[in-house]
DNA sequence: TCCGTAAGTGAACACGTGTGCACTCCACCA
DNA sequence: TGGTGGAGTGCACACGTGTTCACTTACGGA
């Protein structure tokens, strides 16, 4: 090969090794979060399981919370994903509670990790990692709001009622997937169980919307 | 005096130094938990903040999760105080909703600790003190499917359906009382806007209730 | 008055923690 | 081919942790 393929692919490799075990780092705690929230993690757990010695922690995150940090963007963005392939569904706006639901369900039990931290640090510890959640969870409350503008009967509404039952759909599907996750036993009828009851509080937000005054 | 008062009195006193200390554990776990998780917190920093020596701690509980738990009963009474007081409002159900919303605003700045906790703790940890909680709260959610099939509309709902409702109300309350305990800056209108916000998804909801057909 | 009982003390332990420092090693570029 | 930078190592430190044990102290019942 000659000098810029060699350069090309050793850079990669390089860059890959280091890539790998920031992976490793991440996936480390991600598994070990099933047992314990963000703030009760120590460095040395995280790298041991990542089996790496802790010293080396520090060429990849600066502290444990940014890695924290950098975990609320990965997760948040396989949220992104779910809504985004929720909205894609082109069905009307009969099949459309079904269809999403369905949908989330598949993202959470896919990516059971991400979902289990974000919906646990939501509200847990009182660092960076808990106001980046709020952060995002609010951009995306936003994002919701001028999706559902486009209904119909909501194309009226005020911004502020349309973020009002934004908030309210979010808030009721965030604790649906808990309840997904910590359902036990964890069997087929369970979650169907659990998606049915998630269904009826959307359908009965929809049902509302018709009937309300945009006043007071 | 005679000795029946005497003993009578001391017994109370020497129950009361201990009660009192017990008290000063309590609180300094309360005070302790606005800064990080119950998760971590430590024992000798609750007793350095109640002002006794680590090993003393064992005197009164044999743990802290023993601790956490007992936060977690006490924070539950003040929690069903307050459903109490806005279950005791006389008035139609159209004011309903205003009077219930200020009586959690009342008790939620009256009792920050006991709420943060609680909100914190729901889906912070791992440990028992999660477990407790939601118990308490799948009871509360129960006893609030139960008030609900009071009102007219509801009368001929099936449990599920109520249950459903009821979770829908209570997860949106609890969310609310969140945003009240995170608002940034705390001034009354930000509060208001807040309960403005809460009231509405209150009024959505029964909106709803009219046109749901139990079917399905 | 006297004594048992129990709240609170203080020293000690074995361990886990985050971080600093000098180091090896090797992929990479000149 | 030789040299550099950076990923990963190993040792060390100072400190915080939960829990043990023998102890002081004083309240309360006899």
């Amino acid at each position: 090969m000659n000098g810029r393929t060699l350069n090309l692919v050793t850079s990669v490799t390089r860059h890959e090794r280091k890539e790998r075990t920031r992976r490793a780092l991440l996936d480390a705690a991600l598994g070990l979060l099933a047992g314990t929230g963000f703030g009760s993690l120590s460095l040395r757990e995280v790298t041991k399981q990542a089996g790496i010695v802790p010293t080396a922690f520090y060429r990849h995150f600066s502290s444990m919370d940014e890695l924290g940090v950098a975990l609320v963007n990965e997760s948040m963005r396989t949220l992104r994903a779910t809504i985004r392939e929720a909205r894609r569904d082109p069905r009307s706006s009969a099949g459309i509670i079904g269809a999403s639901v369905r949908t989330l369900h598949e993202h959470v039990r896919a990516h059971e990790d991400h979902f289990l931290f974000v919906t646990r640090e939501r509200h847990g510890g009182a660092g960076p990692v808990r106001q980046a959640i709020a952060f995002e969870l609010k951009l995306l409350t936003s994002e919701l709001a001028v999706d559902l503008a486009r209904f119909r009967y909501l194309r009226d509404w005020t911004t502020e009622d349309l973020h009002m039952v934004a908030d309210l759909i979010v808030t009721a599907m965030l604790a649906t997937v808990l309840e997904l996750l910590e359902a036990r036993p964890r069997d087929t009828e369970t979650d169907e169980r659990i998606l049915r009851t998630a269904e009826k509080k959307l359908r009965l937000i929809t049902l509302a919307v018709p009937s309300w005054h945009p006043a007071t």
